[in-house]
DNA sequence: GGTTAGGGTTTG
């Protein structure tokens, strides 16, 4: 028994010990200056950054709020406590960042929690400056404080009780009841928001707002405000907000009454919630505000609470948005992007998960601003609205970060370009031109009491996302580590070779960006573009001939060199029945061919004669293929040609418009006119394909190398095309590889090394490639495309 | 000391 008790004393005077030292308490806010020990000097919040020596230096601040005590898990269980505090006696009321975070460690947490309460001022010593994780978020400042040590301490003064009884100041104004309001009277008036749309700019030289207001009369009553400028209209957030108006008209319109602006007005607004700070919202340079205007605010609350305003509230979160809806939004800005004259796109979030796929809009990353919303489309938190017409200018305006709230929001389900029928359609968001039912959107103030709960909402999930960033940088290390398989048995290859050892490939661009994973790269928004190392599980086409391609940059037709049956073809029946075309420019020389009927001829211009036979361009006309490629080993540049009409013009262009040496030039049936004239053909000094073309009115269609390959990095396959960068990629030009053996063969020997046949995966070398990650419009499908770029192969 | 607008069954 004895040891029992001796126990739990001792429990309880170290208890005492630890909560008294860290929060003291002091009963007069003036106590607390007295209390700031000589060798602390008092700092200003605003004036707090990263670089600020801490040492010896203390803020005073009220606590505006103080959140719970969380242990946290990834700090191996310490329990913290974030409280927002704000500096109140400045000289300068328009200083920006008066608040600041501060978080408490251990069991200065715990007892900040015990003995403070919100709205108590408190004295903070020997904090750790920190940047602010949350700044993008809250807004409130680019540091926060961390109170963590020994030497931390934390003076409180509670603040004072609700004082007692109505003030002394006298009401200097009087206010008219809603339904006392007299046909040309100058008024002020106090009431409950109804409705209110956001200003708009008139006919006339003025923005307008319009607005309906109530009171415990329970008459409504129109009102409209014109003013120049945006910022002197009531700053009005939702309806049941409470406005007092000042030097407003009353005037009859249409059987009731209408409150209008006159000669100095003024406008000031509250929130509606009952018991939230009564602070009130205005441009107004100066204005009255007393104890009287606090009490008529609180009754307006009372009686507004009883009434239907605020249950009828259109304000829906996104966890519970239905298509087809129209409703407030009241979310934060993530990023934006202009996507025309009319339209602009807003990604937002309110930390609630859809229950809708939410559609996703594709933009260039250069066109968004702000941060990227990869992880949160990922879980369906980003919301995409697309706002139109008027409501561009304030979109425009809105920084990143920004809380915002949608008035009259439209939800729709679409199907998204690269939708399969049979998948669930997409929620798209739209706010539409025009004012009508209080459409439009207006930024929040961080500080704004009905955001609280949403920025708490927020909160949480980026303590995920970080985790989340985390883990995948873990994964990536492991990723990058060879599988088992890899170490082989007799330790040939050292340990991680595969890992950090050569690659086959070297990546040539200059840029630095981040190895991903093959599984990263496919969860990737493109456009993008990154590393990876990965090996080649299969690639296409196997036959490597099948790999060279004929392109026309003009219109982006693609196909295979006509194999020498099809162009044979065109030769034989070009030649059939052709009797030879007798062109004034030219001279030409015919023989007969061994078959009956058919005549071979030759022609050249006639300025060209007797330059050398490599210097001539010889239109060949009534051969065979297999003759034309006799004739072109003692010929450098022939043009096969037929007869039409007894006028020279060119073949199909299946067959080529050019044999130049080993070279065969094609021409695209699409876009080549087959202008054939003679005159363009003097005063050429060298023949090459593309002058050639030029000439003849041929477009000409280029080679290209195109390679489909299967990349395989152990955490996912990827189909990644060769295409662009092939050239460069194999150190062969497509042109000569055309002509050359050796080349084609060169290209064979890669594929052999980088996929060595019979090899398994693990065998085969790895490869360090840049990847472009980009968007393809296919059939109206949006297809996500992967091309190795500024890649080649290593070559010794 | 003038004018504007005076909510409304919305739409990409």
């Amino acid at each position: 028994m004895t040891h029992f008790f001796f126990c739990l004393e001792t429990y309880a005077v170290i208890f005492l010990i630890v909560t008294d030292m860290p929060v003291q308490k002091v009963n007069d806010s003036s106590d607390l200056d007295a209390k700031v020990p000589a060798h602390l000097q008092r700092t200003s919040i605003t004036g707090l950054t990263v670089t600020s020596d801490p040492s010896h230096r203390c803020v005073k601040a009220r606590v505006v709020h103080k959140g719970p005590v969380i242990s946290c898990a990834q700090k191996d269980g310490i329990e913290m406590l974030r409280a927002e505090i704000r500096e109140e006696d400045l000289p300068q009321s328009t200083a920006e960042h008066t608040s600041i975070n501060v978080i408490f460690f251990g069991t200065l947490a715990k007892d900040f929690s015990q003995s403070v309460r919100q709205g108590d001022v408190v004295l903070l010593a020997d904090f750790t400056i920190r940047k602010s994780p949350s700044f993008l978020r809250d807004k409130l400042h680019p540091c926060q404080l961390e109170m963590d040590g020994i030497d931390a301490c934390v003076y409180v003064c509670p603040s004072a009780a609700p004082s007692q009884g109505p003030s002394c100041s006298e009401a200097k104004y009087t206010y008219v009841p809603l339904n006392n309001l007299k046909h040309k009277t100058v008024v002020n008036v106090y009431g409950v928001v109804t409705f209110f749309k956001p200003p708009f700019p008139s006919k006339g030289s003025d923005y307008c707002s319009a607005l309906k207001i109530t009171d415990q009369s329970d008459v409504k009553v129109s009102c409209n405000i014109f003013s120049k400028k945006l910022e002197d209209h009531p700053v009005i957030f939702r309806v049941g907000d409470i406005i007092r108006l000042h030097r407003f008209k009353a005037e009859t319109f249409n059987d009731s009454m209408t409150l209008l602006n006159t000669y100095g007005w003024s406008a000031v607004t509250f929130d509606g919630i009952i018991d939230s700070p009564v602070a009130p919202r205005t441009s107004s340079k100066s204005f009255h505000f007393g104890e009287s205007d606090k009490n008529t605010v609180q009754e307006l609350r009372q009686w507004a609470a009883s009434q239907s305003l605020i249950s009828n509230d259109p304000t829906v979160s996104l966890s519970s948005v239905h298509p087809g809806m129209y409703f407030d939004l009241t979310c934060q800005l993530l990023a934006k992007a202009v996507m025309d004259s009319r339209c602009i796109l807003l990604k937002v979030w309110d930390g609630t998960k859809c229950e809708h796929p939410l559609l996703k809009v594709a933009v260039a990353s250069d066109a968004l601003e702000g941060e990227s919303t990869v992880a949160k489309d990922r879980m369906n938190l980003t919301a995409n609205v697309l706002v139109y017409d008027n409501h561009m200018e304030t979109a425009q305006d809105l920084k990143p970060g920004t809380f915002l709230r949608f008035y009259n929001l439209r939800s729709l389900l679409q199907r998204a370009p690269d939708q399969q029928p049979d998948q669930a359609e997409h929620l798209s968001f739209h706010l539409h031109g025009g004012t009508t039912y209080g459409r439009g959107l207006r930024s929040l103030p961080a500080e704004s009491p009905d955001l609280q709960s949403l920025k708490s909402v927020l909160e949480n999930h980026v303590d995920l996302d970080e985790y989340d960033e985390v883990n995948d940088g873990t994964l990536l290390e492991i990723w990058y580590t060879p599988p088992e398989a890899v170490v082989l048995p007799n330790d040939e290859e050292p340990d991680g070779e595969a890992d950090t050892g050569l690659s086959y490939t070297v990546r040539t661009c200059e840029h630095n960006t981040q190895q991903l994973t093959l599984a990263r790269v496919k969860r990737s928004t493109p456009p993008l573009s990154c590393h990876v190392r990965a090996r080649v599980k299969k690639y296409h086409p196997q036959q490597l001939y099948q790999c060279l391609k004929l392109f026309c940059s003009k219109c982006k037709t693609m196909k295979d060199v006509p194999d020498d049956g099809a162009v044979a073809k065109v030769f034989r029946e070009s030649a059939r029945e052709n009797q030879p075309c007798d062109e004034q420019w030219a001279a030409t020389s015919s023989a007969s061919s061994r078959e009956a009927g058919r005549t071979i001829s030759m022609h050249i211009s006639r300025d060209m004669v007797g330059q050398s036979t490599h210097m001539q361009l010889i239109f060949v006309e009534g051969t065979t293929l297999d003759e034309i490629c006799v004739l072109s080993r003692d010929y450098k540049n022939l043009v096969p040609v037929r007869s039409e009409n007894g006028r020279m013009a060119l073949m199909d262009l299946t067959a080529p418009f050019l044999f130049s040496g080993d070279k065969r030039y094609y021409g695209c049936k699409r876009c080549s006119l087959n202008t054939f004239e003679n005159h363009v053909f003097t005063g050429v000094e060298t023949y090459d394909g593309q002058a050639v073309a030029e000439a003849l009115g041929v477009q000409m269609m280029q080679y290209g190398l195109l390679i489909q390959f299967e990349l395989d990095d152990g955490t996912d396959t990827l189909e990644a095309l060769l295409w662009e960068n092939a050239e460069k990629f194999f150190h062969v030009s497509a042109v000569d590889a055309s002509g050359s053996q050796d080349l084609q063969d060169k290209i064979q020997t890669i594929m052999d090394t980088v996929q060595p046949p019979q090899s398994s995966l693990e065998e085969r070398p790895w490869l360090d490639l840049c990847l472009s990650v980009y968007n393809v419009k296919d059939d109206d499908r949006n297809k996500v495309c992967y091309q190795i770029t500024n890649s080649e192969i290593r070559e010794e």
